[in-house]
RNA sequence: GUGGCUGUAGCUCAGUUGGUUAGAGCGCUGGUUUGUGGCACCAGAGGUCGUGGGUUCAAAACCCAUCAGCCACCCCA
């Protein structure tokens, strides 16, 4: 294994790289700011039973793709493969059930030993929010219309499909899952080994599997509708509703499950087709019985998770920032100067670059290589007579500019160019 | 975890049926005289050919292993 090679799975973010993560997670953390939500962040380590307790003890990302580990103490940790389970225990930490219903909404990284692919990563980013405490459709609306703003801000409403589906409470859930075991039962020998596997584990997935055979069995399952609960149909009919109000579109997808067990109720994702196999971009549900789970009281939630690097891959790439200057001190006592100068120009609000070494023409074609607005010409000369050449870097022109007052009037410069 | 494709300078890639000092473009450095970038021209630096074995007189090319990336499955954000 080569020491400088970076752990399979992980990458760095390079500026450029970075600033798309970021535009990403600015434009999620400002939308999902006016729906009201604000930002907490969890530890990225919890003890391994909130994972365990949550996703459910078959759930692949319990079994094998957790990074758990005992610490020095003896506890055993894992490093946190989703945010969820840490938001809900967070919420029942600190007694925020007082003031349920509770909007959070975080950002940060999430671990999974997977096998690495384009959008599939090891250590990977998470923008996520949660609606604890509200039992309502009108919460799971809200929290699919915030998802739906964002993937809007991003420019990527065309270029993403809602699909929803209902996985109904637990009752109707129970009903149809021991009705689909028995069905699948009959039909064992003519399943796939996933299949049979996944029957143990989550029958649901059966639903979606891609194995020709499979898809012949499924056909003739028994279908959800017949096992959904009145309760559980007004339920859904009242958030496709309010989808419909506020003009959201969506694609029912009858197959879509969660593979996590907390899920009940309404699970959705927004899907693209241009991520390969990874085309889920945003996806969620309600999670009424996850607190429960964790041995807390009951309480209700929805929330959604959007990944970051998936996002980043589909959204425009950002502007770098704007608006840089360069300074370029002639000799010593100018070098001495610029180290005040520079000093003074960046609590004036601007940015400020400058070569720490080489010729005047070294220094110019840095100035032009980190795409300053302008290069402030500083040699023995302008010294004396405390001013400095202010050369526009675009236009080429060149002006004499007193260095009092130069942040003021460089920053004008630099308006008076972004208008003009 | 399963199957497949790929791995040559910082980046994108070329490298004929294994045969002398491994190439290009971009980028980088320096120069085209003095305190002025972009353009052009000239010159230069930079490569354990992913790594480790093996076959061969000879391997970047063939074989094996290993690591990594990518694709599909799987899983999921």
């Amino acid at each position: 294994m080569a020491a400088l090679q970076p752990v399979r799975g992980t990458h760095d973010l390079l500026p450029d790289d970075f600033r798309r993560h970021r535009a990403v997670s600015d434009a999620a953390a400002e939308t999902a700011l006016r729906y009201g939500y604000e930002q907490i962040a969890t530890p990225i380590f919890e003890f391994s039973a909130v994972f365990n307790r949550t996703l459910g003890d078959t759930s692949d990302i319990v079994t094998k793709e957790m990074y758990s580990f005992d610490d020095r103490g003896g506890d055993n940790i894992t490093l946190r493969p989703e945010n969820t389970a840490g938001v809900c225990r967070a919420f029942m930490s600190n007694g925020l059930a007082q003031q349920a219903p509770v909007r959070h909404f975080y950002a940060g990284p999430m671990f999974r030993y997977e096998r690495p692919q384009k959008g599939r990563l090891r250590q990977f980013h998470q923008f996520g929010i949660e609606l604890i405490g509200a039992p309502q459709a009108q919460g799971d609306i809200e929290v699919i219309a915030c998802g739906a703003a964002i993937m809007e801000t991003l420019g990527l409403k065309d270029r993403v499909t809602l699909e929803l589906n209902t996985l109904g409470d637990s009752a109707s859930r129970d009903a149809y899952r021991a009705a689909l075991v028995a069905y699948f039962q009959d039909h064992l020998a003519a399943l796939s080994d996933e299949s049979k596997d996944r029957l143990g584990r989550n029958p649901l997935r059966i639903l979606d599997s891609k194995d020709e055979g499979d898809r012949r069995i499924v056909a003739g399952a028994p279908s959800f509708d017949e096992y959904l609960n009145t309760e559980s149909q007004e339920f859904f009919a009242a958030v496709r509703e309010g989808l419909e109000t506020l003009g959201i579109a969506y694609a029912l997808n009858p197959k879509l499950v969660r593979g996590l067990d907390y899920y009940c109720h309404t699970a959705f994702e927004f899907t693209t087709t241009e991520l390969g196999a990874q085309a889920a971009v945003l996806a969620g549900g309600r999670y009424d019985g996850l607190m429960e789970m964790m041995g807390g009281p009951a309480t209700p939630g929805v929330g959604w998770a959007a990944g970051i690097e998936r996002l980043a891959m589909l959204a425009d790439s950002p502007a770098p920032p704007p608006g840089i200057v360069a300074i370029v001190p002639l000799g010593e006592a100018a070098e001495r100067r610029a180290l005040q100068l520079a000093e003074t120009l960046r609590r004036d609000g601007l940015r400020v670059d400058w070569a720490f070494s080489g010729a005047m023409k070294k220094r110019m074609k840095r100035a032009d290589k980190v795409g300053a607005t302008h290069a402030v010409i500083l040699g023995d000369e302008e010294l004396v007579r405390g001013v400095a050449q202010v050369k526009d870097m675009a236009q080429g022109g060149q002006s004499e500019v007193a260095l009092d007052g130069l942040g003021p009037a460089l920053k004008a410069a630099q308006a008076a160019r972004a208008t003009g």
